[in-house]
DNA sequence: TATGAATGAGCGTTCATTCAT
DNA sequence: GATGAATGAACGCTCATTCAT
């Protein structure tokens, strides 16, 4: 009906399919989200969506695809390595979040989705190391004196479990992409230790 | 034979239809487990499950519940609140993360598949601030000289976030607990600004 | 409706369940028949089919395996292997028609349907290889001074082949059960060669 | 490159389909044969297909009558009727399983497809009594003294219907041409009643 | 002439759910 | 109390067929 039976060349109906079935998986989930919907919220008809993708998990993997790199691409493109440590850490936080604040329907559900079906486990560990890797790296360049040994892989895992944690508060509405970033930044930075007479405690094993 | 026509009190029987329903939810994922395969599990009939549990989703909020309510148990009762704030925070880490590490096949799925579906964001949301409202009280016990305004719960938040993504390490077998405990204790209480020649860099906002 | 919502006993099910698919499958054939149709030739649902069968093509081959055994246990019945061979011979021609006759609808569509395709070839063949095998016997047994290196199989198939075409028409209501009889089994005992001075035997339908 | 935009007479182009739906339809079975694949074999657009055929059942149907056609001119081109009768049985059953061996791919499985659909069976009918008449004749020709009332037609569906089965085991390659067609002859000629007395005919191959 | 783009319609299959015993 | 038997409702997917260019 409104604007629906055009021949349209095969990129932009890509996009037009990856459009449609983002926002439906976002909102109903992998599984509760039926190809019938997704052909109608695309104004297509099903047989397109097969011939373009070929099956639904393809279909959801595409999805996942693009905005896996949307997601990273968008974050990359913020951050300054050249910047001291402290910005860094600032603005990949900024980053990070805003990105899942403008984009909170289509991302954060589209990824908590993925989680869930053994048969995505291996896109979403491979988005998610990506990520990982990047923060790894932040990490590692930011640190002036790293103790041997440091695992900065595993620390990037908290530091994104952390931001994913914090974001979805901030994509549900929960809480502000300045506050909540203000608040990761003090905590990540300073820890808890304690601030002003910070005593620091004997490392224990 | 195994199984067979007993008659057996309700207490058992719910929790045998439990134990079988949280194995197969964690094994096979939510919608790929059907009812057939739990009843075949718990060695009853299918309208056994239906008696007791109304529905599929009734009976996977049940499993979330006995789950959510044994995970918080357990890792309540290994603080203690008289402790001074890092052994705290050493307890609170290693017990969260032990208890994952045990009980990986059911709780962590369960966990993981929660989350995907609408249906038990609810449920989901309601046990995660349970464990966030623990942990937000427990900084706050723990911080001296709390600045005014700290926003104690979103810091739980980004701690719990952090800890459930080290955990899926973990119960994935990509990390050993204590090492893992270790890694988390070291970089929320000193944080990233710098460990033993801490120098803060300029930039402070 | 009909007689339909009982609970029966699973064997009385099977038999109602394949009489409504040998018959949709022998009128419709095997693609053109809807799971749906069988269902509700059977006056039951279709999940009862899959329950029972678990596919079409396995629901296909047990009507196969139904109608072929019955077909090769009557035949068989009628056969009185201590016949002199031309008794033998018109014996089994009239059981082989005659059963045909009976069962058009059934067996010989069947018959015609599983040829197609590839799926059944194994079983058709197969059935058709126990037929051939018999005959095969029979010649054998049959032939007083056999000439070595005859190859009774290949005549077997020969003969089962010409029965089948004769078969064929008989079941489309083309030629008469008795006459064709009669007809093959001289043709198959005199042979072409020449007539005129053969002894018409006795029976004469 | 190989197909592109080239233009065709119609006839090539008629030619160059059928061959394609010959060889799909031979190898995969009418149903599970598609007009994509039959397209794609031949180098054409689907649209193509429909322009000159209509419809695939028309397509299968123009295949149906092109190899009957080129099956009924070989064989009878092959076949003198001035030759004596056993010569004239020889000629035909050689022709007629030749003619299957050599184009086994095409004709015998299209055949074999055919028999399967209602939609077919006037035209394979149609077509196999064609063949039936010719045998019919032939086999009136080479009488010499005919029983009054005998059944002509009904004993070439016999013979026929034996040099289909026969030609089936050739076609799979489980029998050689030449020792088949003398075991037919041998068997049509003599007939099941016994060797002993019998004045061979003077072609013996 | 020739085709890429598009779809209506239907099929095999599965599953949560409920009677009747 | 416990279950074998039964089904309504969907869903993923494919295919013959047709426009619009």
């Amino acid at each position: 009906m409104a604007g629906g039976t055009k021949r349209l060349p095969r990129a932009v109906r890509e996009q037009q399919m990856l459009d449609a079935a983002v926002q439906m998986f976002s909102v109903n989930g992998y599984h509760e989200t039926s190809m019938d919907a997704i052909a109608a919220q695309a104004e297509i008809s099903k047989p397109m969506l097969y011939l373009y993708y070929g099956s639904k998990e393809e279909l959801f993997g595409a999805c996942l695809d693009r905005e896996l790199g949307r997601f990273v691409d968008s974050v990359r493109a913020d951050i300054d390595f050249t910047q001291p440590a402290k910005d860094l850490l600032r603005t990949a936080v900024v980053a990070f979040l805003s990105y899942i604040d403008t984009n909170r329907a289509s991302w954060m559900v589209l990824y908590t989705q993925a989680t869930s079906s053994q048969a995505f486990a291996h896109t979403v560990r491979e988005g998610r190391d990506r990520i990982v890797d990047l923060v790894g790296r932040l990490l590692q360049s930011g640190t002036r004196n790293p103790e041997p040994g440091t695992d900065f892989d595993m620390m990037a895992v908290a530091l994104v479990g952390a931001g994913e944690a914090v974001a979805t508060r901030v994509s549900t509405g929960d809480a502000e992409v300045h506050e909540a970033a203000e608040l990761m930044i003090n905590l990540f930075w300073r820890g808890l230790k304690g601030r002003p007479a910070d005593i620091p405690s004997r490392a224990d094993a």
